[in-house]
DNA sequence: TATGCTCTATACTCGGGAGTAAGCAAGCGG
DNA sequence: CCGCTTGCTTACTCCCGAGTATAGAGCATA
């Protein structure tokens, strides 16, 4: 089941280059994981995908445990520059939150991000779970100092920064469960209209009349 | 490591009956399945957690996808049945739509409905994922046609319902990633107030109109 | 041509876990 | 007492997949 887009030609391989070689592993490696379950992806079928055997990946990995902690890593370092470059944009502390989130969302929808809300634990070395927890640990970090920035400035409503931080991260995680390529919405059309509702909440303004909040128009 | 909770006493086993055996098997399992993940967790673990061997396990189960497929089947009912019984108290949909989602949450924290969010599908066997996506459309259905009552009653914003449903339950869902029954909240009370927030929204309310709500000072 | 480095393949080892074979113990009907 | 069933055991088989030993192919230097 060979991919067009493996570095490996079928007998010649020349101009590509190791890095590029070590990223075509991660890729594939990290759609299987995501798509069949890390205990169920073999490096042989990881291998058989790039046109190539199982030797020649432990040529740019020790161990699978390498491969997975990296897949993990890249996509925390995709979920924390979204958040991280959001942050730095000179806006409202609002606008800022806004930003980082629609990113995270829109991360949740490419197979590094989804590797990282759809292994869990169990399935990493103690060392490299110290790490996903780490990185995991600092994301949060980052989004409850924006929903504090955000309190402090009056556009987020005073609460318990830690559940808040839970409730939002849990929806946007939960999109590498269900989003499909091929639906209606893109990821960046879901992370906008996501957030969105989490900021707005779903309650209908308090009164039974005015019913101006419709923006059907 | 022995439980106390087996019924199996070390050397004598009599009052025991079959069903109560099998569902400290579920119970045990499924626990496991939680803590360490399906491919991970051997029957043979399973069986000395409970005083026996791994072929007594085969008197009371066909295979391991049949004990998986029973674990998530109880965390659905349980979900399911949450919802169901919210939705029969004859109060205003809003009402009925709080309540469901309180105890959905509290499911969340407990083993058989971790099961069903920490379990992904590739774990199952063809036929129990079948089962498995069929409990989870029927459980999605009911939230949806919750939340379309409140929007006919007019007490939850017109919104796109299926997005909704999807953010509502994966902040729901997630709760089982996080949850720590040593933590400071309980079941109940991460519910009751994950759904204010989830309702509410995390924006502030509309500024005062002229005033920015600049605080601090 | 020789030496050596990099990349890759064939062909293994080895451990773990699902599932099984076959037998032992205990209760029950005769 | 015998023979049957039920519940559980010890002791396997067997497959799959991680990781390895080793050899060969291509290329560079000399």
């Amino acid at each position: 089941m060979a991919l067009e887009q493996s570095p490996w030609k079928d007998a010649s391989g020349r101009e590509a280059d190791r890095s590029e070689k070590r990223d075509a592993v991660l890729r594939v490696a990290a759609q299987s994981f995501c798509e069949r379950g890390v205990r169920a992806t073999s490096l042989d079928d990881v291998a058989e995908r790039l046109n190539i055997t199982k030797p020649t990946i432990y040529h740019y990995f020790r161990n699978k445990d390498e491969i997975l902690v990296a897949c993990v890593a890249r996509g925390l370092a995709m979920i924390d520059d979204a958040v991280a470059q959001a942050d730095r944009e000179a806006l409202s502390a609002l606008d800022r939150l806004r930003a980082a989130l629609r990113r995270y969302a829109e991360v949740m929808t490419m197979d590094f991000g989804m590797c990282v809300t759809r292994i869990s634990e169990p399935d990493l070395s103690e060392e490299g779970r110290a790490r996903f927890r780490d990185g995991k640990r600092k994301i949060d970090e980052r989004v409850r100092d924006l929903l504090r920035a955000c309190i402090r400035e009056g556009s987020i409503r005073p609460c318990d920064v830690v559940l808040a931080t839970f409730t939002i991260t849990g929806a946007l995680n939960w999109i590498a469960r269900w989003y499909d390529p091929d639906g209606p919405l893109t990821g960046e059309e879901i992370g906008e209209r996501m957030v969105a509702m989490l900021l707005a909440g779903f309650a209908a303004p308090a009164p039974p009349r005015g019913t101006e909040a419709g923006e059907a128009g």
